[in-house]
DNA sequence: ACGCAATGAATGAACGGCCGTTCAGTCGCG
DNA sequence: CGCGACTGAACGGCCGTTCATTCATTGCGT
């Protein structure tokens, strides 16, 4: 309002255009990161600028000007694409929730039917590069701290987790009824199995220098080797692989 | 800045006195309970408003308002008695922090010098009614979700978890080696049942209806009772107890 | 015993700053 | 040239902090 003219407006340092030739081309190839976008594009690129802000500075420090800025875009482009910054939130916790969950399908999809390469197919998963980055775990441990007060919070993640628990349960039950553990209580190794693994990715997120991945899944692979002793034992277990068994 | 005398002060437009009539009178009896207090009982009650409302309505909600209110005081009370808001919130961490260090190196102690008992007794401890109250996991999880940001967290949770560790890995090593398993590394198997109870609380904080505290203990004791065969199978493991412990 | 003054705990309106949202204005693009 | 993506200053509301003022309590003088 009042006089808006004098301000400096639309001061543009960088890469204001470059469009190489042809204007009646009508599709010309788009090389350039910066200018109008497809809006796909540009949700995805806001949903990446709130994960690294988040993962950098916490959720107390992530307003709307942060998330612009890290993206070099401005701020009303939030609303424009969302339409609040609860939605924004929102949109990047259901952003990493389908990753996650794609990613598990997928794994113990191609790791075939047996119960034993789908349970490791899960733990590799869970430590992979992709999906167990710190940038990405602060930002669920983020969201977790709230999901308990925010319904639409509280829905994605009991999504994430029921499609997580049923693929493990179902491991574990097949584990048991053709491994042959017929005493053994699957669904508590289930739950263990679960619990183990968010517990593990909150020591990578809090404690990087004393759990690193490969502990994370050492560990993990350990569980399974002693709930199931007779499939897991080789691939590292909390028993040393120097020793034998030591059935004493 | 500028000058404040000019600003209207101070303006109270009720109830500046309505002393119906002996001025002379010093105390009509109140009826509330609450006028001086101790400045330590102040400070507790403050702590607890604000356990209670960050358990109530989560982190994002909680404002100097809302704990006054729920405390039943005015505002200024916070910064008076603490200084800041972000003071008042790294001493409710720290109580939680000392009465959870507490917990623990009583029950152990306790427990007498049995590796057994103390295992069994840190898991006791962590699903304690008094400590594993769901308030108090809401709160947990609500620092934890900025632990990473704020340096005082950080170092009030490091250090509990450090007490905790060394605690867990002490008892898994004293298991190891009086209890004859030498093919155990007590290392995996410590920071296993870390991660373990905090992936069961936060489960008890977000799921209820599928995690209850003696589940929570059952999963717990079957991770012992695998990793320890011989000395925690009689607790009740994942090996179903109607069954004999299955040695083919 | 008995006020009276001094003390400092407690209050809550006002203030200033920050942040999400809006929207009039600016270009890029076809 | 017109549409619509994009910008960013301005706005309004909220929240932490301050501080002038109130009042319960205590100690002292008489």
């Amino acid at each position: 309002m009042t006089d808006k003219g004098l301000t400096l407006i639309h001061n543009r340092p960088f890469l204001t255009n470059n469009a190489p030739a042809a204007m009646t081309r009508p599709p010309p190839p788009r090389k350039t990161a910066r200018r109008t976008a497809p809006p796909e594009k540009r949700r995805r690129q806001l949903i990446e600028a709130t994960i690294r802000c988040v993962a950098k500075s916490g959720f107390a420090e992530t307003t709307i000007a942060t998330v612009a800025r890290e993206a070099a875009l401005s701020q009303g482009i939030i609303n424009l694409h969302f339409q609040s910054k609860e939605r924004l939130l929102t949109e990047t916790l259901r952003h990493l929730a389908d990753e996650y969950r794609a990613a598990c399908a997928e794994a113990v999809a191609s790791a075939g039917t047996s119960a034993e390469a789908g349970l490791a197919a899960m733990v590799e998963v869970d430590f992979n590069r992709r999906i167990c980055e710190k940038k990405k775990l602060a930002v669920w441990f983020a969201f977790w701290g709230e999901r308990k007060f925010r319904p639409t919070y509280r829905k994605i993640c009991a999504a994430r987790d029921k499609s997580y628990d049923d693929l493990v349960r179902q491991l574990c039950t097949a584990m048991c009824e053709e491994g042959g553990y017929p005493d053994v209580d699957a669904a508590i190794v289930a739950d263990g199995l679960s619990a183990l693994t968010d517990g593990l990715w909150l020591d990578l997120l809090v404690r990087p220098d004393s759990m690193s991945r490969e502990r994370a899944r050492r560990i993990s692979m350990a569980f399974l080797a002693d709930a199931f002793p007779r499939h897991f034992r080789s691939q590292g277990g909390a028993r040393r692989p120097t020793q034998r068994p030591a059935r004493r």
